[in-house]
Parts: structure tokens; sequence; C-alpha cells
DNA sequence: GGCCTCTACTGAACCGTTACCGTCGCGGAC
DNA sequence: GTCCGCGACGGTAACGGTTCAGTAGAGGCC
């Protein structure tokens, strides 16, 4: 019996006729023969019927962050709607193992957040399949973009603040490098940061403050390497022992902003009578308790790059999606004290 | 030039001279040659270098429940420490459409938490890889099975309330089908659930009671499809209003427990002083508002999964392995008002 | 009966690698 | 001078499918 035969029985069965259909499948039960194989087959079709997915770190730091796993969720959501697999590619943390990049058997890569000189990135590039790259720009041709203006977003976050009649402004910011740092970020440091989505927000907040006049080299930034909660309290902690002063904690996520209304709340200082704290994400328990915020639909973002990997068409030019974020004004914001 | 030589170029420089491999690999540039096709090397070693992840529902529906989030986390952990990829395979929720279990090039499946009869379970079995199953008993050979005893955690946890003075008692448990069902579900009902899980815990809860007497069939449970705080509300609202006499709500998850008491606070009912609710899977938040609960240790259990299909050497017979739980009581629970 | 079409099935060519083994050239030992 | 060993590289055959271009036979039509 031919292998054409075999073949069209499991996935042409308009083909043959029901009888011989039914008795391939029956030899091919009492043979052992658990069916076609799936990598044989992608390789004659071409197709490997998955999108990888390179996240910014090790994977496990990843599932920790609410943002990240609404990503996931999203992403998975397109393909799951397309009957795409997903594949998380394991990324090594520190080393320059890109093997894995070139062992995924792959239709296309999503890369999420990742260094702007990570040689993952670069791998992937090498790759001949599409690709959408994530809250970061790229010079690179022939890829699609999809992201938030976290300038701007930071920008708006910065005139609520400012109008709100603060002038002693610290900042809790995410690690800018691949190294660790936990400590006070230069702006020289902040500018050299390998991560896009931060430097943008402090370059949005920079400019929000210069609007009233504030010199951006007297903001004090905190830096933190480890993005829990914990890392939050000991940096709001660092913030407020050194600028006792302040009036306002602007952090560059919602997991330091909770980290920092802990450290408050620890302390006896009023939110947000005493402090103002903002966040960004938006993330669910910043709702829960009043946080001051900036939603960006991190679903959304998923779903989006998701559907730009799957359902381009005969389209050829790259495309930059630029997703809508919202100001949420809490209850964690309020008017310095006189 | 030989094929091999330019294998032999990409995969084992020690097997060709430094600069004939150089020449080989700027050629390669040169000519646009993209490295080794994964999926041809795949099919050739047989190894895939990844692993397939069955989730029990809709992928989306999983990255809202922080205990499979944990999971999903070990699990990962276990996949990138030993270089694999983590392949997430799309799982129509209704369809039968099993054919994304059979496309998916992987050494081997983990099954989490499937209901019993979904034919994608048997789709997998068929495969001829090696697959780990998660909280689900397994009477297939030949297949590693890694969970924990939800019956006895929560025969525990019964216990505890019951020691406590409580006797009027409901439940609150997430969904016993595949097909929606939103209300009272009977004894009957119960039993013939396709969750493992929840059939576990509802025994176990039902072997509690009895030890101090109680006739299960007069205890009310109230089931939920959807597994949300929200689900949780209206499903408090359902029991404490067809029961008014209630002391104690024991829920399935944490999830659940966490809308009872937000459901509680609402009423104005004082939780423990009035009610008792008492949670199951020991997530973060739960912690936070001191729900007594059940704590399992979600990112082990896979991580375990992980390194149970990765770490086999030549072992042949299929292995239990269950994990510990561990009965926390916190400040949701106390002894009911006289 | 010859021609054509249609259905049901088959043969052979690829898909892009890697594993296995053979060959070739060279240097050293006897 | 011959033989052996070794390092470096090349040839060939799978790996397990799918696809495409057939072919055999049945049946319809003129």
């Amino acid at each position: 019996m031919s292998r054409t035969t075999i073949s069209n029985a499991y996935n042409r069965p308009d083909q043959l006729s029901p009888q011989l259909r039914q008795r391939v499948l029956e030899t091919a039960q009492r043979m052992g023969y658990p069916g076609p194989d799936p990598v044989a087959r992608s390789l004659r079709t071409r197709k490997a019927g998955a999108v990888g997915l390179l996240l910014t770190e090790a994977l496990s730091y990843a599932f920790r962050d609410p943002a990240a796993v609404g990503f996931l969720e999203g992403l998975a959501l397109a393909c799951e709607d397309a009957g795409q697999g997903l594949l998380l590619v394991p990324v090594s943390p520190e080393r320059t193992d890109v093997a894995a990049v070139h062992r995924a058997g792959v239709d296309g890569f999503v890369v999420y957040s990742m260094p702007d000189d990570d040689p993952h990135l670069g791998a992937v590039l090498q790759r001949p399949v599409p690709t959408v790259v994530c809250d970061q720009p790229s010079r690179i041709d022939d890829v699609d973009v999809v992201g938030i203006d976290d300038h701007a977003a930071m920008l708006g976050l910065a005139r609520h603040v400012c109008r709100l009649g603060h002038r002693r402004i610290g900042v809790i910011c995410m690690r800018l490098t691949k190294q660790r740092h936990d400590g006070f970020a230069s702006p020289q440091r902040q500018a050299g940061s390998h991560y896009h989505v931060q430097r943008s927000r402090l370059t949005g907040l920079q400019a929000g403050l210069a609007e009233v006049g504030l010199d951006w080299g007297r903001v004090p930034v905190v830096e933190r390497f480890d993005h829990t909660v914990a890392a939050g309290v000991s940096a709001a902690e660092a913030l407020l022992g050194g600028h006792p002063g302040l009036t306002a904690v602007v952090c560059t996520s919602d997991i330091l902003a909770l980290g920092a209304l802990q450290h408050a709340g620890r302390l006896g200082v009023r939110v947000p009578e005493d402090l103002t704290v903002t966040g960004f994400d938006g993330i669910t328990e910043s709702e829960r308790v009043g946080l001051t915020t900036v939603r960006q639909p991190v679903r959304e973002k998923g779903r989006v790059a998701g559907q730009l990997l799957l359902d381009r068409g005969e389209r050829v030019c790259p495309r930059t999606l630029t997703l809508p974020t919202e100001l949420q004004v809490r209850s964690s914001s309020a008017p310095p004290r006189v």
C-alpha cells in the first residue's frame, strides 16, 4: 500500500473511499503506527504551526510580572484563535547562548521587551521568518512593531503630578542595565540604559517636570534590579531616607509603586495626604489599592502582536502599531500639604 | 563543498580547521544562508528540543488563575534549565479538534488538569512520547503523575473548620463539568464531575464533615463555571441568600473565597466573627487578606513535572509524585458565634 | 467499439538535515 | 620503503512525510 494513500487517509478523508480509509486506520492501529510525524510534516509543508516568543529574561521572572502575564495571555489568545502553538524559547539569562533561537521550529517570532543589544534579538532577525517586536523601537527594516508611547504616557502623568502642585519629586525605576545595580541612577546612567521602556518613561517624566522648570539633574532616581514589591519597599526606603522632603514618588511600574505604598504605610506616612505615589501599567491590584497610574492595554498588546504576525496576508511593508494608554487618577495622588 | 562540512561548521567546530570553518560561514553569510533549518534538524536527530503543554481550557483562562500561572512558571523554569522550549498547545475549548496535538513537534507532553474524558488527553497518549499528567489520577500505564492529595488536604481543612465548632457549613466550588452550570450541585452531580481535583476536594470535605456526624446530602454546594472573584461573589450571594444560617463557607479555591469575602464585606457580615471563610491553593493574595487556606506548592509542581519529563534517564517504570500541602490557618476562620 | 472523463489509487521526487563510514594526504616508526 | 595512525573532509543514505504527475479501471456518450 502506497504512502500517499496513508497520508490521504489521515489528512484528506474525501480523497479515498471510506472503507479503504477505515482499513488503513485499522492496520495502522494494529501495527502501532502513531500517525503522521509532526516534524516530518513540518519539514515538507514548511509550516511549523507555532510562534516563538522571546521574553525579557529568565522565563520565571516574567511570570511574576502581571503586565507580562497579561501580554502572554493576549498573545496566547491570538495564537489559539489561529490554531497556532506558542513556543516559549528558553533564553539563558546571562549567557550568550543563542542556540535555542536557532533550534526553535517556528513560523515567526515575537520579541517582548528585550534589552536593545541583546544577541538573541540579533539571532531572531537572522532567521528567515517574520518577526514582531514589542515595546522596543526597531531601526531594523522588515519588522513589525507594537507598543505604547511610553514617553507621552509618562509625560501625561508628570503633568498631572505637577498640576497638583508637586515640586519635590522622587523617582523609582526598574532595572536600567542587564547588570545588577541597586541604588541612585545618574542621568547618564539613565541615558545609557539598555531598556527602551525605562528610558522613555524617564525622559517623558523629565520633559513633564521641565515644563514647570524643574531641573532633572536634581531629581533623585532610585533604581532596582528586581521587579518585586519588596524591591519597591526598599527603593522607597532609600529614596525617602535620603530625601525626606519629597512630596511625591513617581514609580515606573505598579509593582514598585505597591512597594512604595507599603513602605509609606509602615512609616505612618499617609497617602495621599502626606505623600503622593504613582505607578505605571494599570495592573488589577492597582485599582484595588487606589493607585494613580497609567493604564496600558497589555492583553491587547499581546493579541495585536499575535495578529500582526499571523494575519499578514501578502503585506510586505512593516507596520508600527502604537496602542493607546490612559491616565488613571485615583486616590494615591493629591496636592501636597501646604 | 560538501554538505557535511557545512553542517560541521555550524555544529561541530572542532571537527574542521578554523580557517575552513571561517570560510564556510562567510560564504553562507554572503549567499544568504540562514543556518541549518531547525525542523530538518529535528527530523534527522529525532529531537524537537521542546516540551508540549496542554492546559485545562482556553489558554487565556489559565493566565488569570494564579495557581496555573505558578505552575507554568515552575514548568518554564525546569525547561529553561534543560535548554528546552515550552510549547503551549492550542486546545480549542469546546471543539474536539485534536489536530493541534498531532501537529505539535515536541519530545514530550505535560498535561495540566484536564477533564478526565478529554479527547486531547487521549490524543497525547497516542503519541509515542513520554507524558506527565498533573492533578489527575492516571489509570494509564507508562505515564508519570505529579500532584497533591486534594482529598487529604481538604480533609485537614474540614477538620479545622469542624474543630472550631462549625456545623452549618456551605460550600462554593469550581466548575464540575465542561458544560456551563451555575447553581447548586447535587451529590450525584458532584460525583459525576469531570474534574478530578474538584471531586477529590469535595469528597475530602465530605469525609471531614462525616467525622462529626454531618450529613453531606444536607450541605449546600454552589457551583460556578467561571473561576473569577466575581463568580465567588455571586456564589456567596446565592449560598448565603438561600441558607442564612450558615456559619462557615468553604471554597475549593482562593479566587472564589476572595469573592466570598468581598460579598461578606458588602453585606456587612464580619469575617471571622460572623462568618468563617476558607479557600484552597495559597495564592499570594490570600496571605494579604488573611484567608485561611491550604497552601499547595504550585511552582514546585510545575518544576517537578518538567524534571520528571526531562530527566528520565533510562527509567522505565512510571512514577507518581505527591507533593505536600500545608494548612494555613489565618484570620478568616474562627469559632462560630454562640 | 473508440474516445473521453472521472474516481481511486500509486510512484517518485523532494523537504534540509545529520549519522555513518570512507577516503585522502601526511608524518612518523620500524 | 612500507605500514600505520590520525586529522580533515566528502559521499551517501536515511529521517518520515507531502505533493504532483501520473495510471488503471469503470462507466458514459456518440
